[in-house]
DNA sequence: ATTAAATTTGGTACCGCTACCATTATATTT
DNA sequence: AAATATAATGGTAGCGGTACCAAATTTAAT
C-alpha cells in the first residue's frame, strides 16, 4: 500500500531515481523529459534547461536496460576473443572499445577460446543481451553457433581472416598470403633449408601451408613444420627451436607463427650461441610493440589491429544506425617489416 | 500490417522469438515458462520437458534486457581497466571473465585510461546499465566518479592496491610492502648505488618512494628515480637505462616498475656490453610470462592477478545473489621471485 | 474422511523507458 | 484573416520478461 504522498513507488522498485522524478521535478511529462535527453532539439531551450538541471540535482542516470528493451537498440556491442592473455588481438580490441565509446556504445567482451561448447555458451549470453552488434575474431566455421548468429539477425563483423562466405561483415586479411609472402622474402634472401614453429592454431596452419607450398613450388626442400603446441609462449618457442635444430641442424631460416615464439626462438639460439641472422634466420608475426626493441630487432609481418578495430566499430555503429555500409568486406592486409632478424 | 492469422505481433516487436511464443507452443502459461527455465524445480517434469522442446524447436534465446529490468538483476559485471594494450591486468581480467561467466554473468569492459573526463563519462555510461557489480582496477581517488558510484549502490570490487577507504570490497596488494622489500632485497645482494626506472604511474610511484626511504632509511645514498614516461615499452626501457647510466655511471642495481621496462633495461645493457646481473642487477614487477625465458631470466615481483580476478568475481557474484561477503578486503600479497637478473 | 500443508500453475501488474499517435501552441503562407 | 505548415508537448501502449499474489491440484497429517 502506499503510504505516503509524493513518492508513490511499488514495492518493486529499486528506489534509484527514474525519468518520471527528473520529469516531476521539471515540471513536464517523462516523454519529454526523454526528448530533452535523447533529441535535444526537439524540445524548447527552456524545457531543454529544466530538465538538465531536474538531471544534475537528482543525479539521474537513465536506465539504459529499459531504454534499449523499449527502443531495441541496446547501444551494446559484443566482442568475441579466443582469449586475451598474451594475446595479439589487444591492440585491436583496444581500439573497439574507445571507437564505440565515443559514439556512446559498450563493450560485452567474453572469450571463446576454451571449448567449442563454451564458445557456444556464450553466444547464447551474447545473443541475449540483445547487443547491436557482433564482433568475432576470426570467421566462424559452420556449426551451432553460426545458425545462431545468422538466425539472431544481429549485425556481425568477422575479422582477423577472410572467407568467401562471410556471415555478414568482414575486416580481415589473407593468412595464405602472408605465407606465400614470407616464403619469397626469404627465398629473396637466398635461404633454402627453412623452417616454420607454429602454435596449435588453426590460421597459423594456414600461413604454414601456404607456406610450405610456395617453396616447394620453388624446388626447394621441404620446409620442416614444428607445432609448438596451444601456448603462443616464448618459453615454447625455446623448445621449438631445440626440436628443429635436432630434426634440422642445417636450418637457414624460421618462420614463427607469432612474435612470441620468435623472441623465444631467437633467445634460444643466443643461449646456443647461434647468432641470429647470420646463422639463423627469424621471423615473427604480428609485429609486437616491444619486437622492434630487441636484439637483434625482429623482422615481421605487421597486422593493423588498430585500423581493424576501429573499422569495425565505425561499421557496427553505422549498422545499428541504420546506416548502410558500403564496402562490408575489407582486406586490410599487412606488411613484412624487415629489420635485423631476417 | 502483418498479414497472417497467427502471428499477431505489435508494430513494435523485433520479430523475434519471445517466451510467450515458448509459452503457447509448449501450452503453458508465460510465467510457467519463466519457471521452467529459470527455477526448473518447481515446475513439473513434463511441463520442464514441453518447455525445453518448446526452447529447442524454436530457438528461443531469452532477452535478459528484459529480464534484468523486470527482476533488477543484470547479471551483468563491469570492469574498468586503466589500458587493455601491454598491460599487466591481462590475467586477471581473464580470470574474472572465465569465472563470471561460469556463472552466468557477461563482463563488460571500459578503459578508463585516458582522462578524468573519459573516466567519469565511462562510470555512468556504465551505472547507466545497471550492471550487478562494479569491478575497478586500482582504488578510486575522492571526485564525481567515486561519488557517483556510492551513490548507485552497485556493489564494488576496488583492486590492485589497498586503501583504508574502499568503496565497498577491495582485493589487492601494497605497493609500499612491495618497495620496500625489492629495497631490502637488493640491499641483502650487497648493492648500495641504486636506481629506479618507473612509468609515470602512481602505484609505481608509491612503490619507488618506498623502496627510496627504505634505502635512505638504511644509510645509503638516495636512489636515482627515472620517470620513464607513460609507456611500459621495452623502448622507454632502453631509453632509461641510457639516462641511468648518464647520471649514475655507477650504477649497481636498477628496479623497473615493469617486466617491460626491465626487459628493456637489460636489452640496452646488453647492447652496450654490460653484463647482468654483474655489473647491474635488474628487477621488474609483473612476472609477465616470459620473465623466466629471458636470458638472464628476469628477477621480479609477482602479483597474483589470477587470484585476483576470480575472488573479485565470486565476492561480485555473492553480492549479486545477495548472499553475504564475509572478508570484503582482502590483501593478496606479492612475492619476489629470484632468478638471475638480480 | 477431513483438514492442513505443499506443490504446481496461472493472472496481474509492473520494471523504466520509448514508439507512435494525438493534441496544442506558434509560425508561415496566400 | 483564414488556412496551412511547423514546432513543442503530452497520452497511451507497449518492449519481454519476472515479482507477487491467488487459485487449483496433489500430498501428508490427524
Amino acid at each position: 500500500m502506499k503510504s505516503n504522498d509524493s513518492v508513490k513507488r511499488s514495492r518493486r522498485s529499486t528506489g534509484a531515481v527514474t525519468l518520471r522524478d527528473v520529469a516531476l521535478l521539471a515540471g513536464v511529462a517523462p516523454i519529454t523529459a526523454s526528448r530533452a535527453l535523447n533529441t535535444p532539439n526537439q524540445v524548447s531551450p527552456e524545457v531543454l534547461q529544466k530538465v538538465q538541471d531536474a538531471v544534475t540535482s537528482t543525479g539521474y542516470v537513465p536506465n539504459r536496460m529499459a531504454g534499449g528493451l523499449a527502443s531495441s537498440h541496446s547501444r551494446l556491442i559484443a566482442a568475441v576473443v579466443p582469449t586475451l592473455v598474451g594475446s595479439v588481438f589487444l591492440e585491436m580490441i583496444d581500439s573497439l572499445t574507445n571507437t564505440l565509446f565515443d559514439s556512446g556504445y559498450q563493450l560485452m567482451l567474453g572469450q571463446s577460446g576454451y571449448s567449442q561448447a563454451h564458445e557456444d555458451a556464450l553466444l547464447d549470453a551474447i545473443i541475449g543481451r540483445r547487443p547491436d552488434g557482433i564482433f568475432v575474431t576470426g570467421v566462424m566455421g559452420p556449426g551451432k553457433g553460426r545458425t545462431r548468429l545468422q538466425a539472431s539477425g544481429i549485425a556481425v563483423v568477422e575479422s582477423w581472416d577472410l572467407t568467401p562466405t562471410p556471415i555478414d561483415m568482414l575486416i580481415g586479411f589473407s593468412h595464405e598470403a602472408i605465407g606465400t609472402e614470407v616464403a619469397t622474402y626469404l627465398m629473396g634472401k637466398g635461404h633454402q633449408r627453412m623452417a616454420l614453429i607454429r602454435a596449435d592454431d588453426e590460421r597459423a596452419a594456414r600461413r604454414a601451408s601456404a607456406f610450405v607450398d610456395q617453396v616447394t613450388r620453388n624446388g626447394l626442400p621441404e620446409p620442416l613444420v614444428v607445432n609448438a603446441g596451444g601456448l603462443r609462449s616464448v618459453r615454447s618457442g625455446r623448445n621449438a627451436l631445440t626440436q628443429v635444430l635436432s630434426q634440422m641442424p642445417d636450418v637457414q631460416a624460421i618462420f614463427c607463427s607469432s612474435d612470441m615464439l620468435a623472441t623465444g626462438a631467437i633467445t634460444e639460439a643466443r643461449a646456443r650461441g647461434i647468432r641470429v641472422p647470420d646463422q639463423i634466420a627469424v621471423m615473427g608475426f604480428g609485429n609486437v610493440p616491444f619486437a622492434a626493441d630487441l636484439i637483434p630487432a625482429l623482422t615481421t609481418v605487421h597486422i593493423s589491429g588498430g585500423e581493424m578495430g576501429v573499422t569495425a566499430a565505425h561499421y557496427l555503429i553505422a549498422r545499428a544506425e541504420g546506416k548502410p555500409v558500403d564496402l562490408p568486406v575489407v582486406n586490410v592486409g599487412f606488411s613484412i617489416l624487415e629489420r635485423d632478424s631476417a
